[in-house]
DNA sequence: TATGAATGAGCCTTCATTCAT
DNA sequence: TATGAATGAAGGCTCATTCAT
C-alpha cells in the first residue's frame, strides 16, 4: 500500500518530463501484461513468472510497484472496470428517442463485451474469488453506478414518451443487459461446446446481438 | 481407468440393495467433496489436500480412483452436468399450455442456479479453463442437447396456439434463460458489490426470477 | 523368507501332480516377468504394479510368493545366473584340441550374452546396488565356480600341448572374456552413441565376436 | 535455461580471479553432489533430497539451475564425460614409440577408470536408461571422437614402424580398452562374490592392469 | 489361493516472495 | 530504479505394501 503511494509520485515526477512519448510506463505495462495472463488463466493460474516475461521489466519490478500478486490483480481488476464508463458515454444519447437510445446502449455493452473477452474472464476471476478484492475498489463502486443513473433517465425519458413501461428498475433492466452481454462470451466454451454451436464468428456474434437487442426493447416496450 | 469400471459394477450391484440410504461409496464421497471445493475456490485453487480432509477416505485414494487431479475434476463436471437433465423433465409439460410450460421451464431452470452455485461456479471453472475439459465428454454433449428437443417442441405448440412467435429459436432461448439464470449467482460478487444490491434474500431472488420468466415470455409472445 | 520355503513345498506337491502341462507356475511366470521389467528399467525404476501387470496373476501373489520387491528381486537374480551353468558346459569339450575349446567357449560366453541382455542388465543393476543382494545368495556362488576349474584344466591341456603360456591364471582369464564380452552389451547405448557405431546388427557382432575370440588366443597363445 | 547461459558467463569472470581456490559456485557445487548420490544410487535410486543435503544450497535451487531432475542428471553425464577428454590428452604421446604410447594409453585409461568409479557408474546409469540423456549432448559425440583419431595415429605409426599389425580398427581398440577397464570397475561387486577374488586392493588393482597391458599390446603386435 | 480396495511415507516439482548488489 | 540469485512452504503425485473378503 505504501508502496503505491510512493510510486504514484515517482510517475508524476517522470511524466512532467515525458508523458506523451513512448509513455506507457514500466507501471502501465505491468498492468496489461498481468491483464493478459490472469484473463488467460484466471487469478489462481497466473504465474508471477510468466506475467514478468510478458513485461518489458523484471519480476523484481512488480513487487516494487504492487507489493504482492493480490495487489497487481488488484490493479488489473480496477483497470477492468475503468474501461466501462468511458464506454457507456456515448455522446448524443440524450438527443437520441428512448427507443433509439436504449438500442444504442445495448448495442455498446454487447461489443464491449465482444472485444473485450479480457474484461470478461477478469470479471469471472473476481467472483470465483467471491469478490473479496473488488471489495476493496471504492472506484468501482463510485464510478460504475453512473450507468444507472442514465439508465433511469432514459427509461423516464421512455416513459413519458409513452413508449417504456414504467415498471422497469434501472438496476434491473442493467442487469439483464449485462447478463445477456456477459454470458454470450464468459460460457463462450461450454455452450458452443455442449450445442455444437458456432458462438464467435462475425455473423453468429451479429445475430446474437440482433437477439439481445430485440429481447431488451420488447421487455421495456409499452 | 479400468479401477472405474469395475467399480460401477460394484456401485450397481450394492445400489441394489441400499441406494436411497446414505452409502455414498468412497468414489461419490470424493467427487462431492471435490465439487464444493472445486466451486469454491475454482479448479486452479482447489487443493488435493483439501478434497482429501473434507473426505472419508484418504488423499490417496483420490488419485486410486481419479489418477489426477484433472481427472477428478473431468469426473465433477460430467456429474454436476447430470444434474441437469433431471432438472428439465418436469412431468405434464406436454399437457400444459405452451405459456405456463414456458414459464415453468424458466422457473426450474432459474431455481436450479439459484439452489446449485455449485454447478454454476464449476462451470465458471471450466470456461476459465476454456473448457478443454468438457470437450473430452460426450456424455455432456449427447444428454443435455435434450433441452433444446424440448424447447423446440414446445415453441412450435406456442406458435400453432398463436401465442408464441414463429421465429424463435430453440437453442437461442435456452442461451437467453440461461444466461439470465446464470449471470444472477456468477456474478453475484461483483455486480452486488457495484450496485450494492442485495441479491440472495429470499424477495430479491423472488423479484429477480419474476422479472426473468417476465422477460423470456415477453420476448416469445406474439 | 520364511514364506519361501513355505511356497517350495507347496511347489513340489504341485510338480508331481502336473510338471509337464502348461506347467510355468505363477512363480516361475511373475520371476519372468519381473526380470523383464527389472532388465529394462532397472531395480528402482522397476514397479511393482508393471510387473503384475506383466503377469497371469496378480500384486498380491508377488507379495505371497516373494514377501518384498527385494525378494522378487533376489529371486530374478539367482534365476539370471543360474542361467550361466547351464551355458558353459558344451559338450565334448574335453576332447576338443585346447585351442578350438577355448574358442568354443569365448564364443558360448559371447553368444550367451548377445542373447541375453536381460542378464546383463540384471548383473547391472546388482552392481549398482553394490551387490548387497547377490551377497546373499550362496547358489550363485557356488555354482559359478565350476566354471573357473573348467578354465584351469582347459588352460592346463594347453600348456600340456605347448600351445597355451604357462602363467595364466583361470579367473584373470574368464574376467577378461566377461569384460569383452559383456561390455559389448551394457555399454551398448553410451558407446554407439558416442561413436556412432552400429554395434547391433548381425554383421556387426559377427565382427565383434571375431575380435574377442582372436584377442583371447593370441593372450593365451604361447 | 536462460539462467544458465548467463551462468556461465559470471563463473568465467570469477574464475580470473579465483579459479582454483575453494569457490565452487552453487552451479558447480549441485553437479558434485549430484554426481557422488546418482552413481552411489543411480538415476533412479538418487534422491534430491539428498542431492540438496549433499550440497551448500538448498533444494530449491537444484530447480532454479537444472529445470528437473533429467535435467540434472544430463549436466552430471556431460560433465563426466568431458573428464575423459582431458584424460587421454597425454603430452609427448606422439614423441614416444608406438608400443609404449599404446602402453601408456592402456595405463591412462585404466588408472581412470580406477580413480573414478562415479564416472563408471553414472555410465552404467545411462545405459540402464538405454541412453536417453547423451543422444541429447552433441557435446559429448563430438568431444569422445578425438580418442579414435588419436588411436587411428598411433596404431598408423606403429604398423609402419612394423611392430603393430595393420587390420586393426582404432574404434575397435578403443572399445577392447574401455572394456577392459570399465568392467573392472563396473562389475566389481557382482565378480568378486562370485570368486571371492580381491579386486580392490593396490596389488590386485596393479596386477589386472599388468594383465588388460599385456593383453592389449599381444593383441595388436606383429 | 486369489483380488480389489486402501494407505503412509516420501518423491519430484512449483510458487510467491525476498535478498544482495 | 533494476536484476540475478535464493528460498520456505506447499502442491500434485507415486510407491511398495497391507487389508478385507
Amino acid at each position: 500500500m505504501k508502496v503505491r503511494e510512493v510510486r504514484k509520485a515517482g510517475r508524476a515526477k517522470a511524466s512532467a518530463a515525458s508523458r506523451s512519448a513512448e509513455a506507457p510506463d514500466a507501471r502501465e505495462n505491468i498492468i496489461e501484461a498481468a491483464t493478459a495472463e490472469i484473463a488467460e488463466k484466471g487469478l489462481e493460474g497466473a504465474r508471477i513468472d510468466e506475467i514478468a516475461e510478458r513485461t518489458h521489466t523484471s519480476k523484481r519490478m512488480i513487487y516494487y510497484y504492487f507489493g504482492s500478486k493480490v495487489g497487481l490483480y488488484t490493479a488489473v481488476l480496477e483497470r477492468c472496470y475503468a474501461g466501462i464508463r468511458e464506454v457507456e458515454s456515448v455522446p448524443d444519447l440524450e438527443t437520441m428517442d428512448p427507443v433509439s437510445a436504449l438500442r444504442t446502449v445495448v448495442e455498446v455493452n454487447f461489443d464491449h463485451h465482444i472485444q473485450n473477452p479480457d474484461f470478461v474472464r477478469i470479471v469471472m476471476s473476481e467472483n470465483i474469488a467471491k469478490g473479496v478484492h473488488i471489495a476493496e475498489l471504492e472506484s468501482v463502486r463510485t464510478r460504475n453506478q453512473s450507468v444507472v443513473v442514465m439508465l433511469g433517465a432514459l427509461l423516464e425519458r421512455g416513459v413519458k414518451a409513452k413508449v417504456f413501461r414504467s415498471d422497469i428498475d434501472p438496476v434491473s433492466l442493467h442487469m439483464s443487459i449485462s447478463a445477456l452481454c456477459f454470458y454470450n462470451v464468459s460460457n463462450r466454451y461450454t455452450f458452443s461446446q455442449i450445442f455444437q454451436r458456432d458462438m464467435v464468428s462475425p455473423s453468429a456474434v451479429a445475430r446474437r446481438r440482433a437477439t439481445v437487442v430485440d429481447m431488451i426493447l420488447r421487455w421495456c416496450a409499452r
